[in-house]
DNA sequence: TCATAAGCGAGACGGTACGTCCCGTCTTTAT
DNA sequence: ATAAAGACGGGACGTACCGTCTCGCTTATGA
């Protein structure tokens, strides 16, 4: 009985969840996630409030959306399967049998990414608000990153088959000495992001500080 | 820039300001970092809002220092030099000749810290306001972070002197070696953090994922 | 003149409205008016602050209307025209032909009702708000007041005609002498108002202050 | 043991008590009575707030004794008794033996000075005051009013002996006679005051509203 | 085919919190 | 002890948004 009354999705209004889209991400660039509202995006986008209510259940799952929105825009449609939406960075990742070049290219991709402007605000404030909120935090995991580690992990155990990777690893556990310390790095910015930080971070993370023998 | 009316703070009354402090951290672990309010750490601590708007700018600020007094009174005092606080994790960094296991050993008191249910809600909160707001990102970095990520450095330049780790490699990017996946496992909570994780964590960064020859 | 974003009357909460004149001339009567504030009344009412600033500039403009409201509501309905509300004293003014005692049937009317507890308070309260804000004396003025002395002109010109009154008054003036030194006495509370003393104006005005021949 | 805490009158700072009255009386004139404030008028006295806490219970008692000083001030001192101050309007009532012109002059000096920019302000914020506070009413009436009153009420008890009014009238209703109507237009604002309308006002209240025989 | 029910723009509503202004009290330091 | 200064606990201000609700309007079926 007490049914939340599911909106008939048919009836949606693309032009408005567009505009949706558009004023959210244009409202976190501009003026930041805090100072970004459901009104102020209500009236941007020219809709009324409840248009937003009806179909996200916060400023976040807006923001979400939008992002991923934006991202999948963005790259290049994969024609055989267009709904395998991978994430941000890496669509594909390389295999060209050279595990420290195919790396370096993906991180070198990465800070890009990262760096653009269009994309710093909305991965920040989904960042820090799911950080801060743990269901947040685990749709932004699932539908954004993931996929994206996952191809780290893919191309890990192919290393690992043609002898280039210690076998014994845990392919997860590396995937994150790569994209541990971007992260660290970009979100408390304590040294600039470069390609350089990322080709050394490569070296260091495959050959290890120890002394080279 | 506009400084706006300093007052006098040897007029400042320790007992508000010790109240709010509690009553801050108490909030941030009880109903999260958004439902904590300036209105409510005020009237929790028995305290005019003014006063807590007189003494600091933000909430971000409020909890900052909070926490930042809960950490130094959680510190074995060093009895050489007591205002040396160093941060959160590593008082002092130690170093008995064998990196692999000093890391280990900070790395798994870094572990329980983020672990501890007094510090896991005030540290995400702070990460999160830091992620957005580039001026509190900036006082967490150097009030809180530098210090212990400036131990892991120093640790890792006596390593180089003894010719237990590459002399040629970065300490700083060492560094986030090992801090960054750590940070990133918590924050984004993609697996759960155990002491074994960062002993492979260890392992892995010092020896490398290249097949051990 | 920065017409400041008018809402829509159509929408407006009837039920809300009511609430709010009845907390506000509760209220008054019960704190006074200094001790009566927008707060207060938007809590007794069980209405939020903007439904309140959405429709008033301020808290003498929501209690002019409630009073306006009340008085309205205590009034005889004019059969005939139920909208020619005319003011709290002297709904309609009598003529029975003897002027002296027609005003004083409506100065003993006017007394009674500045000593009804229920509209003591809120008149008291309007007129000191009105005396330091030009802008809400003008309205109390207007809506309240010149309806109620209007009629004292009209009698006085009737009785000019008919002679009994010196054709070459003023009639403003002269209603003012008998009105200002009942307000005076109530406003400033000299001495009790009374029957009596209202007679005795009446009849001093009439006759003046010169040895009767 | 509760007592007040009567401070010692005679360490009282002059200096302070005079920035005080002039602080208070530039404040109501400048930005109005409710936007004055204790703060405000200490701020502008250079004062400490403490200082007019200790002496004044009231803003309204801050203001009354200030226009009080202001009055006494700008009297033609009393040579015989310095302290007899009477009132703003009548330091002594005329007594040519011509009662109407006697009157008149007095109501033209009443209307004189409650137009002067000087007393306009401070005159209007205490009868406002007094209005809605019964305590501040009371003695803004003993204190500043009533001894004005009084000198009315001996002038036509001395018209009386002489025969210019009748005995059988009461003197105080025949005060508020000529008040009354002056307050009432000067306090609401119905029509502007001018000598002309004292005048009538005086020709009315004397020789009545009936037709002259 | 046409009523009928949905989504929609708009925005009023009961609320919560904001950051500010003062209140009246209290405490500190200087005269 | 009074005074200047101003921190303090507190209350109210007027504003901004929250999330819910209701209003007409339009649009798109399904009886």
């Amino acid at each position: 009985m007490a049914e939340t009354r599911t909106p008939d999705a048919n009836r949606r209004s693309e032009r408005s969840r567009r505009a949706i889209y558009d004023a959210a991400l244009a409202l976190v660039t501009e003026v930041g996630y805090t100072r970004t509202t459901i009104e102020g995006i209500a009236a941007r986008a020219g809709v009324g409030k409840q248009t937003i209510y009806r179909w996200w259940p916060s400023k976040a799952a807006v923001l979400l959306e939008a992002f991923l929105d934006l991202v999948a825009a963005a790259e290049p449609a994969n024609p055989a399967d267009p709904a395998a939406t991978t994430g941000p960075a890496e669509a594909a990742f390389p295999d060209t049998g050279d595990l420290e070049a195919d790396l370096k290219t993906v991180l070198r991709a990465s800070v890009d990414q990262l760096t653009d402007p269009r994309y710093e605000g909305p991965t920040r404030a989904l960042t820090a608000a799911g950080i801060v909120d743990e269901r947040v935090g685990a749709e932004f995991l699932v539908k954004l990153l993931d996929p994206g580690l996952r191809l780290y992990g893919e191309r890990l155990r192919s290393a690992q088959a043609t002898g280039d990777a210690d076998p014994s690893i845990d392919p997860r556990i590396a995937t994150e000495l790569f994209v541990g310390p971007l992260l660290h790095r970009w979100l408390l910015r304590t040294l600039p992001l470069t390609h350089d930080y990322t080709d050394r971070l490569v070296e260091y993370a495959l050959h290890g500080l120890r002394p080279r023998g």
